[in-house]
DNA sequence: TTTGTTTTGACAAAAAAATAACAATTATGA
DNA sequence: TCATAATTGTTATTTTTTTGTCAAAACAAA
């Protein structure tokens, strides 16, 4: 077992997008590639695609190139996009509802399984077939389901006390909304969507741009 | 004018965090800080910190530290902050509704001045009091109307069409929160937000935490 | 004023990431 | 079957990014 390296945060945010490139050729058909042509395709160099690739192990084959459904199923393996994950949302508003009412993660493997609130508003709605419960009902809901993540889109203000809220209950795996960092446990996943973040980079940029100046 | 120091997007992707931070700490009523705690409470190293802010300039003083506010005036200018741009929202969808509603991106600069769609389910509709027009109209609505910003939130099959209209139009900014990597030209700037990808990777770091791997 | 402490800004060093190079291997076509 | 072209996996090199160091500057207290 002393074959432990560890693989950079930069390679793994990699390989979604490899994912959905990969994805996209089965769709056209496409039943090989070589390093060079999906360096092409995806912008960037076929040195950095072999190289990520070798992180996990030999998929391709010398004067051959890669097997694109074969390479896609290792990287699925690789995502985890094998197994599933049981999710909840805490937030029935605005971002919560697009969620629970967006079908492609369940193909992807994350499944809504349960949609929180406590504002009386929204408690008992139903969205996308699953009935909006209120908090009080999580622990109890934890104990008899599953629950491997949960996506915060609640209020900013409130989203400090709902983490801590749904950790406790043993939920190890949180995708956070709110444009705040989360300080939690070690064990605990965060992975936060900044929004207000990447539109202010979009800001950035396109004011750099008609200042005349490149960003890259 | 030899004094073009290209700054680095790894720097760039920082400065809203610093942003946020900064906000806070106004709040707390927090005048002055040091590289030192603010990188305590940022989690990242006070030399990081002072690197980044040193490629726009000497903000601190020995001694002393930073000004809060005014650190906070100098990171708005370099974001545009300062400035307004104007937005259009595309697809009044899901996602499209979420956006339109959020209050906040105006306070950030953002003013979405427009909702465009296809639907005849959405077109005339109203969202938080701005009309959801047709597609047709938005040639006329960009002569008459400037648009920095085109927000698209449009079925994957058809942001590729859709993001070349508006860059026809003239649009120079893109926020696509398509599952898609856009080309388009130079001159046209496009930031994704890849919400799949980066659920993805929450349930890569869950998976490998669970096998007792740690992910950095 | 003087002295000791704090803290920046600049530079140097280290680490990480990206790119390039190339031997080894395989496919392909004569 | 054999020679040639293609293409990987791996190692080396370069570039970028992060971290560490320290003199100089400013503060604070005596
Ligand atoms: N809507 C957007 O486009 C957008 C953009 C960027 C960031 N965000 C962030 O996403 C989060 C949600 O935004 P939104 O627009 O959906 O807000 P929203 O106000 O529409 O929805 C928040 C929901 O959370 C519920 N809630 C409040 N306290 C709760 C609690 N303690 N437990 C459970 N539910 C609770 C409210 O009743 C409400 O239904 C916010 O942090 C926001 O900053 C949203
Ligand atoms: N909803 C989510 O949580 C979520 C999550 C991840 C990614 N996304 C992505 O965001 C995009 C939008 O998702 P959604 O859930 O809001 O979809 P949606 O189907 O709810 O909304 C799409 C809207 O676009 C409109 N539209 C279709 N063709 C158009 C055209 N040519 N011009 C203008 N408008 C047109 C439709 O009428 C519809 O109102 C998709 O690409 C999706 O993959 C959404």
């Amino acid at each position: 077992m002393a074959e432990e390296k560890k693989i950079s945060m930069a390679v793994i945010r990699r390989l979604p997008r490899y994912f959905r490139y990969l994805s996209d050729l089965m769709k056209l058909d496409i039943k090989r590639i070589s390093s060079k042509e999906l360096s092409e395709r995806m912008q960037i160099t076929a040195s950095q695609i072999r190289q990520d690739l070798n992180c996990f192990g030999g998929f391709g084959q010398q004067g051959y190139g890669y097997n694109v459904e074969y390479l896609y199923d290792e990287i699925s393996k690789i995502l985890g996009t094998d197994r599933r994950f049981s999710c909840i949302i805490v937030g029935a508003g605005n971002m919560g509802n697009a969620l629970a009412n967006y079908e492609n993660f369940s193909k992807r493997g994350f499944d809504i399984v349960g949609i929180f609130d406590v504002s009386p508003d929204k408690v008992g709605t139903v969205i996308n077939n699953i009935k909006v419960l209120h908090m009080d009902m999580l622990p109890e809901f934890v104990k008899t389901h599953h629950v491997d993540i949960a996506m915060l889109t609640v209020p900013n203000s409130k989203v400090n006390e709902v983490a801590i809220q749904v950790t406790e209950l043993g939920i190890k795996g949180i995708w956070n909304f709110s444009p705040t960092d989360l300080r939690l446990g070690d064990d605990v996943i965060v992975e936060n969507v900044h929004l207000s973040d990447s539109l202010m980079v979009l800001g950035y940029r396109l004011k750099e741009s008609m200042e005349g100046r490149k960003t890259s």
